[in-house]
DNA sequence: GCTGTATGCAGAT
DNA sequence: TCTGCCTACAGCG
């Protein structure tokens, strides 16, 4: 579940866990090499850009980029001693944390100047607290193609995956389809104001809530539900069931090969 | 056991 | 716009 909520959070779980730790370092599976140059090294303050993870570690310059692509995952638990279940690419641990690393896009150890061209290339992550939205907002004003298609712009807005896509178009009641050109002022600042709060949210629960109170199913006299990707949210992955607000069936439909989905009545175009 | 699906992205066409 | 790729799991026969 791998939007940069998680990475963000994951940054913090390792600096707390293990930061200033001397670990262990492996890739049980074996595709992570230099995962051995790492065994008995202290880890340092881990940290998170968009969706990229950084883990530096003490007496040497370079620091492993993680990303983990659409469906890769860095479990944490509390033991420091357990069996290798599935393929592990890179088991980080101390003697009461392990880290396990599976399907990652990417891990590998990265000198300075790769991590910063990676930098380069991203976009405002809304997790960052020195983050300037106006280059995001100027580059959607350039393009014809819709706001939907450019939220996922990593080189635009950096961290905001297809959950928060969905749910922030839905929350400011816009038609996915706008094209950037015509993405008013007020909406952009809206969207990238919800982005900071809900994704800062995320870091938090470790999941996306979308739904505001007065939209929750016991406000609205429906039985509760919960939506089956941890969070709960108004439109996303729920095609053709009704809108929260107005019970519409949610529409979905497929762009640039990523699934979005909308109410067609709430997300009326002007 | 097989198939489809997924919160992502790069590289080829 | 398409294909491939990393892995786990649900649903199906």
């Amino acid at each position: 579940m791998p939007e940069g909520h998680i990475l963000h959070r994951l940054a913090g779980e390792i600096t707390e866990k293990v930061g200033g730790v001397a670990v262990h370092s492996s890739s049980p599976q074996g595709r992570f090499a230099e995962a051995r140059e790492l065994d008995g090294l202290t880890v340092g303050r881990a940290w998170a850009r968009g969706k990229h993870l950084f883990v530096p570690f003490e007496g040497i310059a370079e620091q492993v980029h993680i990303h983990l692509g659409l469906y890769g995952a860095l479990t944490v638990t509390d033991v420091g001693e357990l069996p290798v279940v599935g393929q592990v690419r890179w088991r980080l641990q101390s003697t009461q944390h392990t880290f396990d690393l599976r399907g990652p896009t990417r891990c590998e150890l990265l000198t300075p100047v790769e991590v910063d061209a990676i930098l380069d290339r991203l976009g405002p992550d809304p997790l960052d607290p020195l983050a300037d939205p106006e280059p995001a907002f100027a580059r959607m004003k350039r393009s014809r193609l819709p706001i939907a298609q450019l939220l996922l712009d990593q080189r635009i807005i950096a961290g905001a995956g297809n959950v928060y896509r969905a749910e922030v178009l839905f929350r400011h009641g816009l038609d996915p389809f706008i094209p950037g050109h015509a993405f008013e002022r007020d909406a952009f600042d809206a969207v990238w104001a919800d982005l900071v709060d809900l994704m800062r949210l995320g870091v938090k629960h470790g999941r996306i809530d979308t739904v505001r109170p007065e939209h929750e199913p016991e406000a609205m006299g429906r039985p509760p539900r919960q939506d089956d990707h941890g969070g709960e949210v108004y439109v996303y992955r729920r095609a053709n069931q009704p809108c929260l607000v107005c019970e519409t069936p949610v529409a979905a439909s497929s762009l640039a090969s990523r699934n979005v989905y909308w109410c067609p009545i709430c997300q009326i175009p002007d």
